[in-house]
DNA sequence: TAATATTTTGCAATCGTATGCATTATTTAT
DNA sequence: ATAAATAATGCATACGATTGCAAAATATTA
């Protein structure tokens, strides 16, 4: 009814103190008497005052917001990222601004200038890759950057990813051990370093073995892509005996092609194993074997360089690979008797 | 490296102009010759100007930020709703500040108190409920608020919903008409006003047509808790012939439950149905037949619901319902013969 | 071309808060 | 009880933009 903002001078007013002292009291390890504490919440809260954050901003120069790009929401590990950041950074007094962006160069480009233009402290780029210029103006605006699951070259730049190469490598090796002869690969997006990163450890294991990609399709992290790739893959006579899909969301909807429009069985003619372990792969109907991500430990990571950066005003950029178990379950064959 | 905020001074010293000049370019709408412009662009271009948004809402009053507030994002129609929502916001020049709330009133409440702090132009509660008092602070604030996949009593409170009545209803019929002898009924939380409406339409129908409930449990919407209730529901000697599962999320934990552990057969024994249509609903694994919740549409109508309140200064509370059909699947028997 | 109407411009005030500085009140030490 | 040290307070300014107002510049009309 009333559209009235409560200012802290009808405060002070009210209390009969200053303005400043107002301030002074809503602003931690500012010095103010107990009486006049007292006297101002009384009055704050009589008249529904809370600090204007923005004002505050202004002045301080911290905005207390946080940036969040975010390209897809699809595959379910982003957002239960989403969630665990946002409530950890809630937890220390920030909040998250999203910008949904395209994986194409402009559109980033776009949404970080956006970004900037709310003075944010601090920026997560989850799973969009930045340009060293994206990164620099992001550096010349005194706006420090963590990439969420993705690596990029420039090394000034923080990164938080698991640990893919390693990832990749586990795959080979529990797929080799698990005797299978003609080994497929699902590839993501190319673009992402996640998907560069997964293949290369993967592959190069594979090598090292005195063995070879059998073949090779790419989904781009799309669920359709990824159908398509696994329609061509085995529709042939030889099929893979095995496939390494580079994330969950799409491996599942290669088993559902491969089992519902191929009539093949998963396991037995088929050994499917995925990467980041969203909910759903757990689930009997899947039991799909896949590296796991350890969304958590992501986030905290994340968050504490990026608070580090902002509060602590340091500029080191770190890249932290964390390590995640092989989760073995039923998509794939153990030992090959 | 310089970590230098570029202000409209500096731009209109280089420029030329006064800095109201500057800010006359910056503003849509406001009267400034073409040689100006120029002038001012040019500049602006050269130091990497943007205008400060924050220092901007302090005087327009309007901060361009919506304050989304949700509990849940594990049912993945709260994902997808949050990519849309976003989207579309931010094609019409707003941008989306997370606010992640437990279900408690205490959370909401400081949840709102937060988000007013930011000065946000209005507020979406998502998945959670709104008491009128909360309402009423939001209003007095100015701030309009639109409930999301939620309705309230308050008739003061616009909110957008699923035609969830009808679609109990739907589901009633059509189990009905499947011939199911014995039906049952997970709930989700019941504070929840979609759970209430889609329980009632429901079990109303079942009435209107000589049946009633044979069985219900709560699964408070939560994947735990509706297994546990699976398993009690469907342990007993005459177990429901079908059950209508609250939302989807729960529906598949429950298939999985009946599937896996007690080794009955959906449909041939119990035919379940969900609420939502989530993306893994339609995968030929779980191929559920349930009520789609038409998730762009919902937002469509939320954000142009929300901008007419912001920007035309309504405040004509709307209520509106959308109808989804039911999709009609392979988890449930539509015969029996 | 002169007179009038319209657009553009700069000045100065303003939004709501934080903070340096000088002043006053309070505490501590002697 | 007095001097010295510390804490609390108010004043005034600053943050970076927008905007009403009056003056100056440009466009329109007769």
């Amino acid at each position: 009814m009333s559209n009235k903002k409560v200012t802290s001078l009808e405060v002070a007013k009210l209390a009969g103190v200053s303005q400043s002292a107002v301030s002074r009291v809503f602003t931690p390890g500012a010095s103010s008497s107990k009486k006049t504490n007292e006297l101002v919440r009384k009055a704050a809260t009589k008249l529904g005052y809370r600090p204007n954050i923005l004002a505050r901003s202004l002045i301080t120069g911290k905005s207390r917001i946080i940036g969040l790009v975010v390209a897809y929401l699809d595959n379910y590990f982003y957002p239960e990222a989403l969630a665990l950041l946002s409530s950890a950074l809630q937890k220390r007094g920030y909040h998250v601004l999203i910008f949904m962006s395209g994986n194409k160069e402009g559109h980033i480009v776009d949404a970080v200038d956006e970004i900037l233009d709310y003075q944010v402290d601090g920026i997560i780029a989850a799973s969009v890759s930045m340009s060293s210029d994206l990164a620099k103006r992001c550096a010349s605006a005194g706006v420090p950057v963590v990439l969420f699951n993705r690596t990029q070259d420039d090394e000034r730049l923080s990164a938080v990813t698991s640990a893919n190469v390693l990832g990749g490598q586990k795959v080979a090796r529990f797929l080799l051990a698990g005797g299978h002869k003609r080994i497929g690969h699902i590839a993501g997006w190319e673009g992402a370093s996640t998907q560069r990163d997964r293949e290369k450890g993967f592959s190069d294991e594979l090598t090292r073995n005195g063995k070879s990609l059998y073949a090779r399709e790419i989904g781009n992290f799309n669920l359709d892509e990824a159908r398509q790739a696994a329609r061509k893959m085995f529709t042939r006579k030889d099929f893979p005996d095995a496939v390494f899909v580079a994330n969950d969301a799409m491996a599942i909807a290669v088993i559902d092609v491969i089992r519902f429009e191929l009539g093949l069985k998963v396991p037995e003619q088929v050994s499917v194993v995925g990467y980041d372990d969203v909910p759903i792969s757990s689930s009997p109907a899947y039991d799909l074997t896949t590296v796991r991500q350890p969304a958590n430990r992501m986030v905290a990571e994340t968050v504490s360089i990026l608070i580090e950066n902002i509060e602590n005003k340091t500029t080191t950029a770190r890249r932290i690979e964390i390590d995640g178990p092989l989760m073995v379950r039923g998509s794939a064959k153990i030992s090959d008797t």
